[in-house]
DNA sequence: GGCAACACGCAAGAATCTTGCGTGATTTTG
DNA sequence: CAAAATCACGCAAGATTCTTGCGTGTTGCC
């Protein structure tokens, strides 16, 4: 089960490539790490199996298949006690509109990543659903005018 | 160029699996929407085309990586003219510390998502840069506790 | 110095990708 | 309404890629 310590520069080349292009063949991704095809194979299933890669995903574009709101949330509590977080927490997982979802510290409890058809829709699920949660004390929202910046979430600038 | 009317039953389950295992290879996606692996792979490629694909990525592993803080940064400016906005978004891209970020409106007018290897880091990157940055009114910090809600962008729960 | 552990690259068989082509269904057109 | 055109499917075959086993060279540790 290697970890950091255990990855040397081809490692850091390949979460590099994969972050980059998920589906990039092996025969590819072995020529721009500069080693053979078998050996970045080994290398590639033992990151998976160690969980350093959890897995791969397409980016879809939303405005293209109709979803054209793009919105965060911040949510407050009244009560922040282990079980009620846990309840909250629960509850966003059953909501198609939360795609991403975070327990944060600070002024806020919760952080919602939200994609709607439209405008109205948004606000149907703000209103009749976020507000009208039990225990939900404050909802501040941010609808996205555009997306400025889009890359994996390591960064690969240092190593 | 297909847009999201010209899109029939099995386009959305390829789009489903696809954003659920990007690295799914072709005859394995193909059984799982029903049809042969030729046509399957000619939508894929059409998808690709059209850019409602937009590209596939490996999700990998932070902590792993000895990347322990996770935080959203809430940013307000004093002035939000064209120009403003666009220096600023500019300067987000030069931070590797920011992964994503948004244009947003309400309260503020950007959220950044920020990886950092620790807490330090990331205050150095608040105090540092954020704070220190020219027309930069109000920094609004929200550490990560935990991620509760992972899926990809699209929600296949109606269609 | 010798041995064990490890990762590499080669090679071959299995699986997948990719393209061309014929068929059938649906839509368009006369 | 019929004929033509369009479209997507599935089959088949060659090209590419994946996957495994194996031998070799290096590294680290007695």
């Amino acid at each position: 089960m290697p970890l950091k310590a255990d990855l040397d520069a081809i490692d850091w080349k390949i979460l590099r490539e994969l972050q980059a292009d998920g589906r990039m063949t092996n025969v590819e991704l072995s020529n721009r790490v500069g080693i053979s095809a078998p050996p970045c194979l080994r290398r590639v299933k033992r990151l998976e199996e160690a969980g350093i890669i959890r897995g791969y995903r397409a980016l879809l574009n939303a405005p293209a298949l109709g979803l054209d709101v793009v919105a965060f949330c911040l949510i407050g509590l009244h009560h922040q006690a282990d079980a009620e977080l846990r309840t909250f927490a629960e509850r966003t997982r059953g909501w198609p509109i939360v795609r991403d979802a975070w327990m944060v510290s600070g002024e806020s409890d919760f952080l919602l990543h939200c994609v709607a058809s439209d405008l109205g829709a948004f606000q149907t699920f703000v209103i009749e659903e976020l507000t009208s949660t039990p225990n939900v004390d404050t909802v501040r929202t941010a609808l996205t005018i555009r997306r400025i910046k889009d890359e994996g979430l390591v960064s690969f600038a240092q190593p």
